[in-house]
DNA sequence: CAAATATAATAGTATTACTATCAACTATGA
DNA sequence: TCATAGTTGATAGTAATACTATTATATTTG
């Protein structure tokens, strides 16, 4: 996986960025710092000013890249997405058992993520910390039908899919796989969030938890 | 319940408002009005000047019932869920078979909701879907753990932990219960929002299907 | 009726979320 | 190597947001 990744650029939709941020140094350092940014100040307290001047460059030359910083969440969340199919894929492929093969696929959905050191500028573990606190707030928009014609959603949903598709093979009588792995995977970044604040209402207390709850949930719901 | 609900008062945490709404026909006109306007033009649009529009009042007045709007919105949870907490008590007790208490339990607080004629200027099917679109944004700040001291999440993690009673009566050996009960709630508001918008991840399609599903869930993992 | 309280109206500030313009610098390719 | 296209930076400006403060006007209560 670690030289594939390497070579292989994570793709995502045109219709999030004004420019791509791959294409240029300056884009880069956009995506690069902003996950810094987001995750110490959190995204609601975010403005393109301050990551003007945390990068020392100009608010407008931001604007190039994206157009609200909105759009740059969901970026983002699109490559967060794009890179756990990498991850899901590459874990999966060629096992045999679908027992086995789901229970990869959920151990990588819901562990905590430690960063990948291929993707140069991108700090995977940071990143994965936006995502479980900021992710919802891409889709929560009164805006969510719209882009999702325009397919800003894609990415995730196909994540999903993909695993309902192991958790057919596993058992193809169940009749709420879908609704099963949107748990899972919504639920697991929730049940992350709740470990690091409201303690209380988890049982979940060090990464591995997590994923044993599912773990756990998932073969009891299908066997 | 009803009568007893047309004189119970839903009680909110003090810190939550600057002045109780419930004492002035003003307050009564800004909780009531504010869930249409948020409903309406979701959250991340609301303000208090189009409120205060809406309401024929001024900007400055409403300020003196709410700091912000984000307090809005938390006043807004506390009353559904200290809501839901009365409706949960009411429907589980005197029933003493723990599988049907639990059964109950989990259709209280994974169905749809419909108006609750009892509570004159609150709508509770549009507070529900208020809660649906926006309720993880009133967690999901940096500000969370400081709210949290303040008691801003009690009543919601107290609806958790009633239930997490209920499942540990169902099944005292079952590792998982405050993760299990947390993940359906927070997963039941999610999937009547997948159903909603994001069709191609869910299995529910009506209200009572979402409940179905969790019942199902939770019966395979507790059995 | 007086005093206290609630509300409305107006004004003002700092920040946000942009857009527009123009200058400077950089890379390319003819 | 020069011309030119493209990228970035600097500055300015606008409308909206998220408030705070002040004063006037109602309304309630004792």
């Amino acid at each position: 996986m670690n030289t594939i990744l390497s070579n292989l650029k994570i793709q995502v939709n045109e219709k999030i960025y004004v420019k791509d941020p791959e294409t240029s140094p300056l884009g880069k350092k956009i995506v690069e710092q902003s996950i810094f940014l987001i995750d110490e100040i959190g995204f609601d307290n975010f403005t393109f000013k301050k990551l003007g001047e945390k990068i020392g460059s100009n608010e407008s030359s931001i604007y190039r890249y994206f157009e609200n910083k909105h759009k740059l969440l969901v970026y983002l969340s699109s490559w967060y997405w794009s890179w756990m199919e990498y991850k899901l894929v590459f874990a999966t492929t060629n096992i045999v058992d679908p027992t086995e093969k789901l229970s990869k696929a959920i151990t990588i959905v819901t562990e905590k993520v430690t960063d990948d050191t291929n993707t140069e500028h991108i700090n995977e573990a940071i990143l994965n910390k936006i995502i479980i606190a900021e992710f919802t707030k891409t889709v929560q928009t009164k805006e969510v039908d719209q882009e999702n014609k325009e397919g800003f959603f894609l990415i995730y949903k196909r994540v999903i899919n993909r695993i309902v598709g192991i958790v057919k093979e596993v058992n193809p009588e169940y009749p709420f796989a879908k609704s099963l792995v949107s748990t899972i995977v919504e639920g697991s970044l929730h049940q992350h969030f709740l470990t690091e604040h409201l303690k209380t209402i988890t049982d979940c207390n060090e990464s591995v938890s997590t994923t044993e709850f599912y773990l756990n949930l998932a073969k009891n719901v299908l066997r």
